[in-house]
DNA sequence: TTTATCGAAATAATCGATTATTTGACCTAG
DNA sequence: CTAGGTCAAATAATCGATTATTTCGATAAA
């Protein structure tokens, strides 16, 4: 979706779209919060027409919930949700990393050597928000050759989804580290060609992540 | 994304939304086509905003291409796309019947006997549009208790993209006749609890309906 | 002949005001 | 007291008009 709109000169309703999208994502809206649409035009400095537009768009997208005559909703959040993107995470892109290693050419090593690099940089020497953005193209970039735009487009629709409890939950740094290290492991494995490893290294990147992600959901 | 808008008493905007949605499965407008908002106005008797905040749903959820500016478009249809979208319904909805053939109760054998009974019976004695609502129904009906949300959002995302094609394409009643066979068949397999069978009779129903679509891209 | 530029017409996006619906407090009948 | 009803305030949805951008034909320059 995040490509849905071509380049030229942003429209006020894509920028509004992109910045609700952050703070839907790094969670500056509770769960089920209803959001007031003359509150977000205040707080957007926009006016109705774009910002509705924006809302509808993050409602068919999967941000929010849309029920008729009463406006929109932050979606909820639930561990039995959470098992079942993780899940689908796991299915979708396992199968898309087996087949962007057998894909992928050297431009795209380079990409991921690259990606990796920055994602490792930042981690110590950048602002939270950063290190996020580098995290999310890290990811993307493993899986990008894999020839499924489909595949490619669920695959960001539930990374989204994912990053709703992840950036949430409270830091946990053993866990972080051994997340940081399967970066590595994913990258040197790609390089090798090793798909059927590769895709178990990140399904278990996965559901490792998703260990830190539930601890969203045991907070008050 | 069907039933993400709730009940209670339908908005213009929602209206609006599921006569387009409808209309662009049924290729009433051209692949790539350029949507007029100024024409949709007045072919379906409706105020631009809720015209234009059904079109951003309908971008959102990828059956229109949306450039700032420039309006919407109707999406292009290529062959490749079509082995895209085929394949992701053949793992998809694959592993939904699985889970759901494990975790399906009486209740669901009942609505799938009912379902495929229903379908049959409009296959000779109905119109078109109401084989084609059966049709989506019985295939909804056969992966519903999967457990997976998401993977019912997916599976139910590109069954729209797929008619897309296959409602195009010219009646080919061999074809037509060995697909009805094999929902039968599924529905035989599915109350024998055979899931690895009846994950295989899927995928070859959906590769089967996928030459019939693939025949819409052989048109002038 | 081709390319570039200008400007009017067409069309998309946005705004401000209006209408419709829901919410919740208050009241009354049972 | 409680259930149901009424009404006013709050809020969502929609409309009509305005503004901004693109498109395309006509003209001029290379």
């Amino acid at each position: 979706m995040n490509d849905t709109i071509k380049q030229g000169g942003a429209t006020a309703a894509s920028r509004i779209y992109e910045m609700l999208r952050q703070d839907l994502l790094n969670g500056r809206y509770g769960a089920g919060e209803r959001l007031s649409i003359s509150l977000l035009r205040d707080t957007y400095q926009v006016g109705l027409s774009p910002l509705r537009e924006a809302l509808n768009r993050l409602a068919a997208y999967g941000l929010l919930r849309q029920e008729n005559q009463r406006g929109f909703r932050v979606l909820e959040l639930s561990p039995e949700e959470l098992v079942d993107i993780t899940e689908m995470r796991r299915q979708l892109e396992g199968r898309a990393l087996e087949l962007a290693v057998q894909h992928g050419d050297e431009e795209w090593e380079s990409q991921l050597l690259a990606a990796n690099h920055r994602l490792t940089r930042a981690a110590t020497q950048a602002p939270v928000v950063e290190w996020e953005l580098l995290h999310s193209r890290f990811h993307n970039a493993l899986v990008a050759p894999c020839g499924s735009a489909w595949l490619l487009r669920f695959i960001t629709q539930l990374h989204d989804q994912f990053d709703r409890y992840r950036r949430l939950a409270p830091r946990h740094d053993e866990l972080r580290h051994r997340l940081d290290a399967q970066h590595q492991e994913l990258v040197d494995l790609a390089l090798a060609r090793n798909a059927r490893r590769a895709r178990e290294v990140l399904e278990e990147h996965i559901t490792l992540s998703s260990e830190v992600a539930m601890l969203s959901c045991e907070q008050v």
